[in-house]
DNA sequence: TGAAATTCTCGTACGATGTACGAGAATAGA
DNA sequence: TCTATTCTCGTACATCGTACGAGAATTTCA
């Protein structure tokens, strides 16, 4: 399924993407396959995270030369785009939307939490990489869906959904960013020592109280709905 | 005001950075100044993008020579914790908390965002890089004070902190998106006629009809104004 | 049945990046 | 003046994405 796909600027160009017929039925038959190669990035990726992800890498992991990965996807970052509508064919969406839209869109922000923790490079490939595929557009699809009963017109709806996510990758983000401080005790106690100093200068006398009267420990579930609920609750039709 | 720092694990040491007392009187005199220095990476950075700012091109700006930037921070990483609170030191707050904690609130997310408009690069940038300098811990020490009102816990505080920041890098990465793609019509051009044609596949009514009737533009500002009430107006002392 | 056209494979090579190493220069205290 | 200390920076290396092009496989056409 190659192409050399010209694109004058730079990115992505969505066309040649994802509208590209499979025709080509002369030459030399292609010895691996796309989904074999974007699998195995994913599975990188879920593994040791998103700079394990190199050409090199991914090469070897099925099994080809380097050069060959070029046959499949024109660049590094348009088989990074590639995972991320890989991953997000597990977002598929069975039940139809309730009519209690509020509720609905919090299930829709909490399936892409759950998904975002199964693979957390997400949120950062995300950032930069954003051309719907077929599989994030049959979400968006449903995400449209629930939101209809809200009467909004179109770039409403679709700025509520690129919100929501937004939101979501980036309370992940700093999700995970707790979750591995805590797996490195070192430095988390060092960031605490740190702070504890600052707190101790004088000039930061609410730092300094916030510290010394934490109050009972968050946790990431409860505080995700909580702020979850703040958002979507707080959306008006109309 | 070199060291060697040595330290165990990944990441920056936070100790290492920020509390390190200006000792050394013997030995040749710095040429440079981490001032300087970082200046000049934070010019490259809101002129061309993060990925303009390299060793070698920051030290090409300075007139040193690449290795002579390690004598002023020991790797790059810490140069960009370095650049994220040195523009923070723009953040200043003269006003004390009105009493309106919404309100201050409000505002301190308003100032985050002209802030992070200005350096379109900080938003990426404190993704990966939270080790909060003075800079930035002046202006957690006012966001705490406007909290104060609330009564709430340390801890909380601390999150709606957190989740305003984050709220706020998310909607200015996806703002600065937009903006790049007005400027490069192409490419818009070319995301518009994909979606349209993934819209007339039948498959995906919802994002047809979306397309289709649009409504009025929204504007960042009002849009942003619109979230950010939501989220704000949403939290409860309690 | 060749010959030509097409398509895929991948070794080699290039420029860019972060940074380890260590020789040399400058400064301070003895 | 000698020695310890600190900073400067040329060289070198591993790693990255990927351009190039020769060779292998397969289809189509004469």
């Amino acid at each position: 399924m190659p192409s050399d796909g010209k694109s004058g600027a730079q990115g992505v160009d969505p066309e040649q993407l994802w509208l590209r017929p499979a025709e080509p039925r002369r030459g030399r038959r292609p010895s691996f396959s796309r989904e074999a190669i974007i699998a195995a990035a994913v599975e990188l990726a879920d593994a040791e995270g998103l700079d394990a992800v190199t050409m090199r890498r991914v090469a070897a992991e099925v099994g080809a030369g380097v050069m060959s990965l070029y046959s499949y996807a024109p660049d590094k970052e348009t088989l990074l785009n590639l995972m991320v509508d890989h991953v997000s064919g597990e977002l598929t969406v069975t039940d139809p939307p309730s009519g209690d839209w509020r509720a609905d869109l919090k299930t829709v922000a909490h399936l892409q939490r759950a998904h975002m923790l199964r693979h957390p490079w997400l949120p950062a490939a995300l950032s930069t990489h954003r051309v719907p595929g077929p599989n994030t557009l049959a979400f968006l699809e449903h995400a449209l869906a629930v939101l209809r009963p809200t009467g909004l017109d179109g770039a409403s709806k679709l700025e509520i959904f690129a919100q929501i996510t937004a939101f979501v990758a980036g309370y992940v983000t700093h999700e995970i960013a707790q979750a591995a401080a805590s797996r490195a005790p070192d430095r988390a106690a060092a960031e605490r020592r740190y702070l504890a100093a600052v707190a101790a200068d004088g000039r930061h006398p609410e730092l300094a109280e916030a510290l010394s009267a934490p109050g009972r420990p968050l946790t990431p579930d409860s505080t995700f709905a909580r702020f979850l609920s703040r958002l979507i609750d707080g959306l008006d039709t109309g």
